[in-house]
DNA sequence: CAAGACTCCTGTCAGC
DNA sequence: TGCTGACAGGAGTCTT
């Protein structure tokens, strides 16, 4: 599910939630994830307050009163994040953790298990955050840092920008609608494009993610509370999964796979 | 370092 | 209705 739109959407969700709250028990319903919850860990959380709710990438990072003591969460492909009162909390099925909270529980549910639960005193060095590339939004991702990312490479450009070493947060979705916006074809390899498409590509991809931030309120809610709605920027995508071009409205939009993933374009915006 | 194949897991949907 | 195979918004690991 979740690129950075999405996970920045969980994110205030769950700030507006915990932010001061002390943590009063926690279940390890199914530690079976990516990576196994590590119960000990997580059980010393226990007692302590959450501090701060940040986002890195596509990671939630819950910070504690004690010094770095921080829970690293991704969503995968299928995790999602809810809440309940705790009279009303009845286990659902690929429910994994449970956080108690003084009237409220916060469940992780992954049906693919491919997110992942972490526990680190160090999160700036803790390996899956340690070599992650800038965020699209801040300064440091920008023409000139992009451009001479991409003249090391021969990987394709869709490739390159869903590269979280590269930057963080572009998933299949977003870097189909960036570069469909920019008229770069996906397969397009990453050291022959030119700086000025790359300046256009910087922007176009700042653009679309800070346009699906802004509209993050609406049907992601339904999402993060488990009741199985679709992501909430669908009605505004162009190309992901459309059938027709907007632009060339009776050229059909293509689907070709890159590196195993469904790569959708229009053949008359984007040429390689 | 870079690139490619492989892997984890479950649910859904199209086609027969 | 049931079976089968393809596919799904991710990313680490292993090999070359």
């Amino acid at each position: 599910m979740p690129e950075l739109p999405e996970v920045e959407t969980v994110k205030t969700y769950v700030y507006e939630r915990v932010l001061h709250k002390k943590i009063k028990n926690i279940k390890v319903l199914d530690k079976k994830l990516r990576w196994p919850i590590d119960t000990k860990k997580i059980g010393n959380t226990k007692s302590k307050t959450i501090k701060l709710v940040t986002r890195r990438g596509k990671y939630i990072l819950l910070q504690f009163d004690e010094p770095m003591l921080t829970i690293v969460i991704h969503l995968g492909m299928t995790g999602i994040i809810y809440f309940r009162k705790i009279s009303e909390y009845k286990k659902r099925k690929h429910d994994h953790l449970v956080l108690y909270f003084d009237e409220y529980v916060l469940v992780y549910n992954d049906v693919r298990k491919f997110g992942s639960i972490h526990v680190t005193n160090e999160p700036s060095n803790m390996f899956l955050l340690k070599g992650l590339g800038p965020e699209p939004m801040s300064e440091g991702f920008n023409t000139d840092y992009l451009f001479d990312k991409a003249n090391r490479r021969t990987c394709s450009v869709k490739e390159l920008i869903m590269n979280q070493k590269v930057v963080v947060g572009i998933g299949n979705i977003y870097a189909a609608e960036a570069l469909f916006l920019s008229k770069i074809h996906p397969s397009s390899s990453a050291n022959k494009i030119s700086k000025k498409k790359y300046e256009i590509l910087v922007k176009n991809i700042k653009q679309v993610l800070s346009k699906a931030i802004s509209m993050g309120g609406s049907t992601i809610k339904d999402f993060v509370n488990a009741e199985g709605k679709p992501g909430y920027f669908t009605q505004e995508l162009l190309v992901y999964k459309k059938k027709y071009c907007p632009i060339h409205k009776k050229n059909l939009i293509s689907n070709i796979k890159i590196s195993g993933r469904s790569s959708f374009f229009c053949d008359k915006c984007q040429k390689l």
